[in-house]
DNA sequence: TTGTAAGCGTTATCAC
DNA sequence: GTGATAACGCTTACAA
């Protein structure tokens, strides 16, 4: 193969210019006669040369490299999440660094390595154990964005789902369906967006509950996935709490319920019972679940992550900003729409 | 914030020795004596110094950033897949920089952006559409290692699932249980690991079916999705060839079909009906569908990627590889084991 | 508009 | 075992 790569030194010559000028005619900043420039990347095209990131990262002290910290992939919801943002970091001009923070052993090690290659940004998604992980890159001068934690940072910018009002929206669609009995459903280990969607769902309830129109309460299920879902169908079921609407923090759980609530519960039974999911994952769309659900926007929310971002390495002592994100509650066959007139 | 990160001058002044001494006590490779190591560890510690891998891959003309190349996310099986990949880099002191090609406008643009980052390796795996988007690697001289693809590259290291194999398993598990009318459905747009698959169902069948012993088709699906599998159900089950052992290419497809024949057919007549699917991704184990399928060992495949890198990174000059990795068939509700004695 | 030259922070090659 | 010193390939004043 090549010897090696070739250098702006080596473009310089053939086209018969200083390195300099070579530098500068990648740089669309950079006023340079329309003629040299045509003649320098002619010469670049022969050569086949690539601007050497490490060279100019040395000099321009930013690599354009973003690192996505995040953990629990299997949640396919933090999946989906994650391939959003590869994407927009891709849209941004950026190049994506994943760093799966899952074993908690080698979180140190592996934040190093990270905060070692200069980086431009760090985006920190949810589920990413220690509350303060982002400490460490803002020690380095490294901007940082949070989503969905529970962080009061004053020194990184955050962006949120509105996680209060999604749960908010899921007790309105119960009440508006005449739905009395409620339950919420959150795995039992605290997140923070599961716990803020809890308490959103239950704070919207809470006078309706002291005038004894309705009742509410809370079931917290063993694992925040399917498997949670499907063990807590029983309890639920079994309980004589008969509840007629069930609000799920996430829809994983949600799916893992109905699929337990067909052997448990009679179809005819089942429609009774009114279901909805919070995230709208892929799954959620199957016509084995077709769940009504509290869409969280990831597309939004990844794009919202992004621009704060891109903000933040233009004025980068600017004030911190936090944003929560809208949900949207989309009807499919677990909860019907109310007819309105 | 901080004015500068530390460099390995600073640490240098503190502990009262050279910068050289700094680089060397941070490479393993060096014997330094153990007292000015310390005395050097203890002074990049008190000023937080890491070192800078741009200035260390210009030297070293190597970044230990790994290119993972990929397309589709929405696909589960790819997305699970690219989790445990980026988990094994990780595992090997390098770093993932995931690049999704989905978008085919962009691809050649991208491309280019990573080789600037002087990628240590790059992994591309299935799916990603251009046949010859690991030459422009090479050219570089950046080793590539291709996962489950067509090509038939001597520059390039090869990872392939036994694709053949794995359609002969599920070819071999419908003979054992006594079906008679196979079908072996895969996406209409070919993909080197399903055209495979179909192809060793077919061919291990072949003998079968010119004895008149069995029958076996081919069916395509519009997409290699959930949605195709759901929309070919009424193609297969309605039909005047009454299958009973139908496998899929991709899990997914089978589960689309598996929801869609829960309102075509009674549960009764599906119990008649051997459904395989292969990969085994996540969705599959769901007791929703509990699905017999050819597991691809996504794990031993990554790892084997991974191993395959790090040997062509050492030995740079050696024989490009080529490996086959076993598929392993699981035995799980919609094809039952047959007892053997 | 273009060329010259000074770094950026490492590692590698020599001496000592 | 340790310290000078020369690269690595780029961007960016400063000069022309």
């Amino acid at each position: 193969m090549n010897k090696r790569n070739a250098t702006s030194a080596d473009v310089a010559i053939l086209a018969g210019v200083s390195q300099s000028t070579v530098s500068r005619s990648f740089d669309s900043n950079s006023r340079i006669s329309e003629a040299t420039r045509q003649r320098v990347f002619a010469a670049a095209e022969q050569l086949g040369y690539q601007i050497n990131k490490a060279a100019q990262t040395m000099i321009k002290q930013r690599s354009d490299l973003v690192g996505l910290v995040t953990a629990g992939l299997e949640d396919p919801f933090r999946s989906e999440f994650l391939h959003k943002l590869i994407a927009e970091v891709q849209n941004s001009g950026l190049r994506p660094m994943v760093m799966d923070v899952s074993n908690r052993q080698t979180i140190d090690e592996e934040l190093h390595g990270l905060i070692q290659y200069q980086l431009s940004g760090v985006i920190i998604t949810s589920g990413t154990p220690s509350e303060s992980i982002g400490k460490a890159f803002i020690k380095y001068g490294i901007p940082v964005v949070l989503i969905n934690r529970t962080e009061h940072s004053d020194e990184a910018d955050i962006v949120n789902l509105d996680n209060e009002s999604a749960g908010a929206m899921a007790a309105e669609a119960f009440m508006k369906s005449g739905k009395t009995n409620l339950i919420v459903v959150r795995a039992k280990t605290p997140s923070f967006s599961s716990v803020m969607r809890a308490k959103g769902f239950l704070n919207y309830l809470a006078s309706h509950v002291s005038n004894d129109e309705i009742q509410a309460k809370e079931v917290l299920c063993e694992s925040g996935n399917y498997d949670g879902g499907y063990q807590v169908a029983k309890e639920i079921l079994a309980s004589a709490y008969k509840p007629d609407g069930v609000f799920f923090c996430m829809d994983h759980i949600a799916c893992g319920f109905l699929d337990a609530a067909k052997q448990l519960i009679t179809t005819k039974d089942m429609e009774d019972i009114g279901v909805i999911g919070c995230d709208d994952i892929a799954l959620a769309r199957f016509k084995a679940y077709d769940l009504t659900t509290v869409r969280q926007p990831s597309d939004e929310i990844a794009k919202a992550a992004l621009q704060t971002l891109l903000n933040r390495l233009k004025h980068p002592t600017s004030v911190p900003t936090k944003q929560a994100i809208s949900a949207e509650l989309v009807y499919r066959s677990t909860l019907a729409k109310p007819i309105t007139n």
